[in-house]
DNA sequence: TGTTTTTACGAAAACGTTTGAGTAAATAAA
DNA sequence: TTTATTTACTCAAACGTTTTCGTAAAAACA
């Protein structure tokens, strides 16, 4: 490693060696007219032979702009969210802005924190998929006051809320789900859901309940779950279900690490999969397609709402920089897919 | 929602209704000492009041320090590295540091663009995971010029370079893994490796090797491979394993995926596990405890090690901070352990 | 040719903080 | 009492950009 010391330059460095002035660089790097295309090459050619780095934050002082967007989400570890945040990663990275990854932890306290410290850090967007529990959303107007553009995906607010709105067809998951296992035969289905506060689960309920009114089949309220969605909540669900007949032949989850609990527990009581039980998952975990048998799920093709997310933030952003203030507030469905595989 | 225009204030706002200077108002910020008790509280006091947030560029411009730091990590959705993520990013969050997340996507072009990039945004330090094929790791030089700290961890620089090198104990890993196997009686072992160009592979192998020795127990070139670790790679394997017999009776896979295809395969083959095969893979990924049977794994206690890399990042901050140009580079091994299940 | 318009640049004032130097007032030491 | 020290503050100069305004020179026009 050669212990050259790279030391910083600034506009005026590149400027005195050009015999130029600090305006004119900044307005070649800034691509801006009625600079000599002669003078364009010659300082573009000096910045790179002294590997002049413009320094964000004196540009971001004086533009009250940062290039960076922040980022909420429950937990990157869950599939569906490390695959959308890995595109807009991606596609924000081209636009030339930063990310700033948080994770809530599905607690609503930190989510609050969270919206501060972004707040404080400046960042030019927020980009917000909810916890579970978030009904109250006027912690994000700190950042609608102040201009701050706001974009929900996933689990949004339900009722209305002055920010671009980008979810998955959750409606036509649930309905999905449960026309499919109805489709093969069930009759006796049974519906584990998340809390009733959430977006996307009150759309999957709703996609749930007309498909089984649509074929005249009863919902039965001890059939019927909500709650947190995970593994122990799950078995216990389970034992309820099974601890006397009539069993269920059917079970929608609405979640995969669900829908994985389910089969194992059913594995456990000696009910086989898919002969005496159908399951249905939802979100396309990598793990519902190694388990055995595996699993019949809702995919949610996250790449795609990933790029819808970057498009429509784009949009505003330019928007925004025009000044234009059309406050129109998108809302955008992304398509989903039933995944059959060996469970149903 | 109420619509009252919070108006951004700076230092000057504070300093004017009070009646004092700009400088007060920012040696209270800072904690320097020399100010009066009394009108420290009523600074307080009055920054709570009109919600004064600092503006970190105008900060950053002056302390040329941004209270960012960079990760570069192969990919977000890799289990070990989503739990190291969030450790780290909590404890971050916790001294007031945010975290900017890069996935390199395993490509050393990415990886050196990335380093460009976090460099460009002057962040206080870079956490960097290399891609498994990183020999060279001159674009980290920058970062060491600058005086910008960088600690590796996971995928490390094989020979010497100038940095804190944080890793798990990948050598005990492919020990224990290796001699489990044995001790169960396995006597043809084959292992799945990562490439050996990647600093956790070449240690891996070297447990594995030594335990087969320690047991008197040959290596066969044939049954040993080295490549990306992913589900096709393994399948290419294991179908020449099981080309023409004799079959091997245990197989170390270098990490989780692949010991899951190696299941999967066996499965298909109507090779019993774990009574004609064994499998031990790595990194106890979630998708290993839920397959049937469960993997066998060596866990790496992700969220120790996420402490351990911002304790050392904190200490290498300060000692920055206080130019004392000591030029130690610790090296720390995090600990390893077997997980037995029902694959061994 | 002279006049107007356009083009290419420079000067200088911001942006909001930090910080070294300077200074009164209060306190301690002689 | 005078002198030295400490305390609590102010002033003003940075930090590195962007951007408005101004102005020569060049180009277009009459």
């Amino acid at each position: 490693m050669k212990k050259k010391q790279t030391q910083k330059h600034s506009i005026h460095d590149i400027a005195k060696v050009l015999q130029l002035s600090p305006a004119t660089i900044s307005r070649v790097l800034n691509n801006h007219p009625h600079v000599h295309q002669s003078t364009r090459s010659r300082v573009m050619a000096m910045i790179d032979h002294m590997g002049y780095k413009p320094n964000p934050m004196a540009s971001g002082l004086r533009t009250n702009k940062t290039n960076t967007i922040g980022l909420i989400v429950p937990r990157i570890s869950m599939f569906v969210h490390a695959e959308i945040i890995t595109t807009i990663q991606n596609e924000l990275h081209a636009f030339g802005y930063n990310l700033i990854i948080c994770q809530s932890n599905d607690s609503v306290k930190m989510e609050k924190e969270l919206t501060r410290t972004l707040y404080a850090s400046r960042v030019d967007a927020v980009i917000a998929a909810c916890t579970l529990f978030t009904t109250d959303f006027s912690h994000f107007d700190i950042l609608v006051q102040n201009n701050i553009p706001v974009i929900f995906y996933d689990r949004v607010p339900v009722r209305p809320y002055p920010a671009c709105i980008i979810k998955g067809d959750d409606f036509r998951g649930g309905y999905l789900a449960a026309a499919h296992l109805i489709e093969l035969g069930c009759r006796r289905i049974a519906y584990i859901s998340g809390p009733l506060l959430c977006s996307i689960y009150i759309d999957r309920y709703a996609g749930f309940k007309k498909a089984m009114l649509q074929h005249e089949l009863p919902i039965l309220t001890n059939q019927i779950f909500y709650h947190e969605l995970n593994a122990e909540n799950a078995r216990k669900a389970m034992e309820k279900l099974f601890a006397k007949k009539p069993y269920p032949d059917g079970i929608f989850a609405a979640n995969d690490v669900t829908a994985l609990e389910v089969l194992s527990f059913a594995k456990e009581i000696n009910v086989q999969v898919p002969g005496d039980l159908k399951i249905v998952g939802y979100s396309n975990d990598p793990r519902s397609s190694i388990v055995t048998p595996s699993m019949t799920t809702i995919e949610q093709f996250p790449m795609h709402t990933g790029k819808v997310i970057v498009t429509e933030l784009m949009k505003i952003l330019k928007r925004e920089l025009n000044k234009k203030d059309s406050i129109e507030f998108p809302q955008i469905t992304t398509a989903v897919g039933l995944i059959r595989r060996m469970s149903t």
